[in-house]
DNA sequence: TCATAAGCACAA
DNA sequence: TGTGCTTATGAT
């Protein structure tokens, strides 16, 4: 009788998996094992079960438990997850487990498990809402859920605990704990509801998605603000649904609106699943195994739904596909628009890559035909871009960071009784405080950065490390008491912009401003509702949300990002002005949209202004290109951090000098990372470049191993980000 | 002299 | 990564 032995992928940070003896049952691939680690007891994934082994077998432990029945990853899964792990050089086990929900990294039970949902209750159904009206929320809510029964998390995206609470009180509502039921009703009773009438280029771009079914087929899918991309995608996945396959969308973090998702539920009448970062692990477990058994129609959900199992899937769209919080930004550094690409090709899939703004990689493959280009230019109802305009700032009359002259034209829109946007890209009320007799500026001295004064909180806040401190009356080098603000954040450019138009209702939008999910849409509401009329915030305005009322945009400064270390800095930014200039004003109401710079003859903004995104994207590729910049090269960045600067650097001298040996790649560095000093610690990179994909990957794998057994390696805090987004 | 902190190796 | 063993530091 031969050993057998079951290799189980363990989440510890080493890149091997872990031999056990197996007993006289043999768990499938993919499922779960308790096996004893140690001294403790870990829980793994079962990814090959063998007869022989490296090890000598005396020295292997049994498994302890076997905890699914089934594999909880499936073959392609695993396929995929391992590619992964050896693309961006991750521990294999770290990667199974974060492809998993939180309850199933824990020797819990993966059986579909209960969860709050609220109904009306006897009275609730009863109560005519309209009784509510001077409670309008919680008219709203009683009338949603008078529609249909809601979990907790669905409700809490769109109202706060107040109101639930409130109804509760008023006994019109109750929680009910329930499993959700096991039932499969969609694929005979799919209906297709009323559907507009595509224009001709939406047609001919469903038809393109669509005709390619079964097989790795990659679209992007190119289509100007307000071109109806989401009409292209309900129409291209309804064959795919009407053979009874699933469908996969990814959306940015921020951009998954209730609105969007009550357009697909609308359209097919199918169960619509979703996965975000506010649900209970509960919640995630639930809609992970209603996927996973073929429950769900489509899964709308945000990067790690990469990861959702599925009966059968026929299609993954990545919706805004830029975006950059497709990039996981620590431990596993996985790209969910690439992992995107690899699971469609892995499984034979078509896939869809949508933007008003791609990316460069993706533009690239698209113009290298590597992918299909499909282009919406045509705006639906013939709306109006916002018109682009740069304001030469030098020499001009500021205040608050504003010129007069801007001031001027936000007058005569708020006259008209539109709306007013300002975007800066400082929180707080001044970047730093500076001391008018001898010029100290109050620095965090774990961060080397000034800290940022909050005048609301009377703090300085270190917007790098979260250190905060009372704001000092004095100078702490001089000891006078005259300290100044130097610089404008939101804070003081609402406060001023009240003091510049008093009779107009501003209101701030940036994280300090925006704790919940719910008061985040509260506000949107607000907005559209035209309870304000100048809107002052960071990024987070730009991302997904439409503002009818808004005919002038105003960018304080653009200069930043055009002399930025961070190569996609001008990417990054031309993607912010396209979104909003496509998402500002209406039909009727065209925009305009003024960008506010010292450098205005700029080429880069010269030719964004003046052609569009479109033409800009295509001018910035050359641009990479004769830099030999990615897409035209493939980059690998080493960071460190350490107590001292020198042993950082030390550390990654001998990683370069390593990577040297290797064949048609170049480290470049170390150099200091853009934030040299962080939490105290000293951080520096290395970049490593390659003009071959396969080559770089070649130099990793043969590397890693010998960085990690580098005596300085255990003492200096360092990872590898595999194609790297930003270089903080 | 003891107690706590920091450093280190290691797990199948 | 978390644990337990070893060594360094330092207060009494």
């Amino acid at each position: 009788m031969t050993t057998r032995i079951a290799e189980v992928a363990l989440a510890v940070p080493k890149r091997t998996t872990f031999e056990y003896l197996l007993g006289d049952s043999t768990p499938a691939i993919g499922a779960r094992v308790q096996v004893p680690f140690g001294n403790r007891k870990l829980v793994g994934v079962v990814l090959a079960i063998k007869s022989d082994s490296n090890w000598p077998v005396e020295k292997l432990k049994p498994i302890q438990q076997i905890l699914d029945d089934d594999a909880v990853l499936d073959t392609g899964l695993i396929k995929l997850l391992k590619w992964a792990a050896q693309y961006y050089q991750h521990p294999i086990g770290d990667v199974m487990q974060s492809a998993l929900p939180v309850k199933l990294r824990q020797p819990n039970s993966s059986e579909m498990p209960q969860i709050t949902q609220w109904q009306c209750s006897e009275l609730g159904r009863e109560t005519d809402a309209a009784t509510l009206s001077r409670a309008p929320k919680q008219q709203a809510l009683l009338l949603a859920l008078q529609q249909s029964e809601l979990t907790d998390s669905d409700i809490k995206q769109n109202y706060t605990t107040a109101i639930i609470k409130a109804l509760e009180q008023k006994e019109l509502i109750e929680a009910q704990l329930i499993t959700p039921q096991s039932n499969l009703d969609w694929h005979t009773q799919l209906q297709v509801n009323i559907a507009p009438k595509p224009s001709l280029e939406q047609s001919l771009a469903i038809t393109c998605i669509s005709g390619t079914q079964h097989q790795f087929h990659p679209v992007l899918l190119e289509g100007v603000t307000g071109s109806g991309k989401t009409e292209v995608y309900l129409q291209a996945i309804e064959p795919v649904l009407k053979q009874q396959k699933q469908v996969l969308i990814l959306v940015p973090e921020i951009g998954l609106t209730p609105q969007t998702v009550s357009r697909f539920r609308k359209r097919f009448n199918a169960p619509v699943g979703l996965l975000h970062s506010n649900l209970t692990d509960n919640e995630r477990l639930a809609v992970w195994q209603q996927a996973r058994e073929g429950e769900l129609a489509i899964v709308i959900g945000t990067r790690s739904a990469i990861f959702t199992p599925f009966l059968s899937l026929g299609m993954i769209i990545v919706d805004e596909e830029h975006d950059n919080s497709y990039k996981q930004q620590d431990g596993f550094r996985y790209h969910a628009r690439d992992l995107a690409v690899m699971r469609a090709r892995f499984e034979q899939l078509p896939l869809v890559l949508g933007s008003a703004t791609p990316s460069l990689e993706s533009l690239h493959n698209a113009l290298s035909a590597k992918y299909q280009h499909i282009e919406l230019h045509n705006r639906a109802g013939n709306a109006q871009h916002a018109h682009q305009q740069l304001f030469d700032v030098k020499h001009q009359p500021m205040q608050f960071g504003i010129a007069v002259g801007m001031q001027q034209r936000m007058r005569a829109h708020l006259e008209q009784g539109n709306q007013v946007m300002v975007f800066i890209n400082r929180r707080g009320y001044a970047p730093s405080l500076l001391c008018h007799d001898c010029g100290e500026v109050e620095m965090c001295q774990r961060c080397d950065k000034a800290y940022t004064y909050h005048k609301g909180l009377n703090k300085l806040q270190c917007h790098h490390c979260g250190d905060a401190k009372p704001a000092p009356q004095q100078c702490s080098a001089c000891g006078s008491k005259q300290l100044v603000t130097q610089g404008v954040g939101t804070e003081q450019l609402e406060q001023g912009l009240s003091q510049l138009f008093p009779q107009y209702k501003s209101v701030r939008i940036d994280s300090d401003n925006i704790r919940s999910k719910s008061r985040f849409n509260q506000i949107l509401d607000d907005i559209n509702q035209r309870q304000y009329q100048i809107l002052i915030g960071t990024q987070i305005l730009a991302k997904g949300h439409h503002f009818p009322h808004v005919t002038m945009v105003l960018i304080v400064d653009v200069d930043g990002a055009l002399f930025s270390m961070d190569f996609r800095a001008a990417e990054n930014l031309a993607q912010l002005i396209t979104q909003v200039s496509g998402r500002a004003g209406r039909a009727e109401l065209a925009g305009e949209m003024w960008m506010q710079s010292h450098q205005p003859q700029h080429p880069l903004l010269q030719d964004l202004v003046q052609n569009g995104y479109q033409h800009f994207a295509r001018y910035a590729l050359d641009e990479r290109r004769a830099a030999g910049l990615p897409p035209f090269s493939f980059q690998a960045l080493f960071r460190a951090e350490a107590h001292n600067q020198a042993t950082a650097h030390q550390f990654l001298h001998s990683v370069a000098e390593l990577i040297a040996a290797q064949a048609h790649v170049l480290p470049l560095g170390p150099f200091p990372a853009l934030m040299e000093k962080r939490q105290g610690r000293f951080r520096m990179q290395l970049l490593v470049q390659s003009q071959e994909r396969g080559a770089l990957q070649k130099a990793l794998f043969v590397s890693m191993p010998q960085i990690e057994q580098l005596p300085l390696a255990a003492k200096v805090r360092w990872s590898l980000d595999v194609d790297p987004q930003d270089f903080y």
